[in-house]
RNA sequence: CCAGACGGUCGGACGGUCGCCGGCGGCCUUAUGGCCGCGGGAGGAAAGUCCGGGCUCCAUGGAGACAAGGCGCCGGGUAACGCCCGGCCGGGCCUCUUAGGGAUAAGGGGCCUGAGGGAAAGCGCCACAGAGAAUGAACCGCCUCUUCACGAGGCAAGGGUGAAAAGGUGCGGUAAGAGCGCACCGCCGGACCAGCAAUGGGACGGGCAUGGCAAGCCCCGCCUGGAGCAAGACCGAAUAGGGAUGACGCGCCGAAAGGCAGGCGGGUUUCCGCGCCGAGUCGUCCGGGUUGGUUGCUUGAGCGCGUCAGCAAUGGCGCGCCUAGAGGAAUGGCCGUCGUUCCGCACUUGAUGCGGGAUACAGAACCCGGCUUACAGACCGUCUGGCGAC
């Protein structure tokens, strides 16, 4: 899965489309420059917490990602996922079906 | 055995499954890269960014003065330090010995602790209370004189205030008192002795107006250029600026080269020295900072073991080892088993079973040496107290 690095790329996504859940806040824009995979971003702020818990969440969002993406997420996109404290602790299945009613909910209406 | 203080060490283990970031080797590929195999991948504080360095670039070279900031008993250690070790002195607690009926005093030991140079260079400050907070003060007092006194004079023992009141106790002395005199204790100076030194001892001398604060200014001694890996180097799109060159032109001298006046360059400044500019306009050519990529980037005041020197911090020597290098930031996600510890209930009161809880603080960002702060639990050592056994 490729990672989005470029800081104009998060940016970009000031216009994207939203979709909530309880542990993150999920972007998406239609990259024209992106080539076939789906790329994902992520935000992790410091309100969140110390150094040790946004590693954390970092860790199960990229996590859950990998196992959800690859069945559900549409090419040529750019995803960026903002976390929320529920991402610290939230049930690992739990937070693998907020991801994929997230992808689903923001493949029907795209932009 | 239990509790406390201080110091030190450690700070979960194993398996399954799915991944991430470097390294080495092999194969494929024009190349970016892909696949396979082997091996590595967070801490004692990685934290706060408070000191000290290495490294890098910038700055006008040398000498001096000033300013600003920091440090401050002595000796040693160190690349260096505001750190560490040892010692000295002061303070606190405990304890022992001697003297004493006791209060207590003198001496010794242990542990903890101190921004610990200078207050008879100067200035300043010392709240409240109190008469008075410092170039010897007088409220209540005490004493003398006067017929008496609210008057004049003497005194600083007693009372009172305060964090602190002008050496303490006793005897003598006196109108009352006072180092006024004496004894002991304390204080100041101190030949000389011991020690590398801080400092300790101290013959002898002095009645002894040397209150405290320097983390208020200050004085003395010592130290210090600035910025930081987003440093810096290399490769390199577009647009401003830069360099070379030609023409015209230029404060003074000169045909020109150049020189001079003048200007700029240091935290401030003096002297000497140095560098740059010393007009600009137009044309032509060259080159090129920022986004991005590569590098810096991990072999280092390195770690482990042994040995020698030293009270120790630490150092010498020998052997062995290579131990994370990310960059919107890898070092993990999920599941299970066990350990450690606490609580409850059982009974075969234990090296038992069952159930439940807790398992901390915290994530490398150029690299080292320290300090400080956070921390579930476990272990070791020293000292102190309590209980028990001999």
């Amino acid at each position: 899965m490729d990672v989005i690095r470029k800081r104009q790329d998060f940016l970009a996504m000031r216009s994207a489309d939203k979709a909530q859940s309880a542990s993150f806040l999920m972007l998406a824009r239609k990259n024209p420059e992106n080539g076939a995979s789906a790329r994902l971003g992520l935000t992790v702020t410091k309100k969140l917490g110390s150094a040790v818990i946004r590693n954390r969440i970092r860790r199960r969002l990229r996590a859950a990602a990998r196992e959800v993406f690859p069945a559900h997420a549409r090419s040529g996109t750019d995803y960026v996922l903002i976390a929320r404290k529920a991402a610290y602790d939230r049930n690992f299945t739990a937070l693998l079906d907020d991801m994929k009613r997230a992808l689903l909910r923001l493949s029907r209406n795209p932009t």
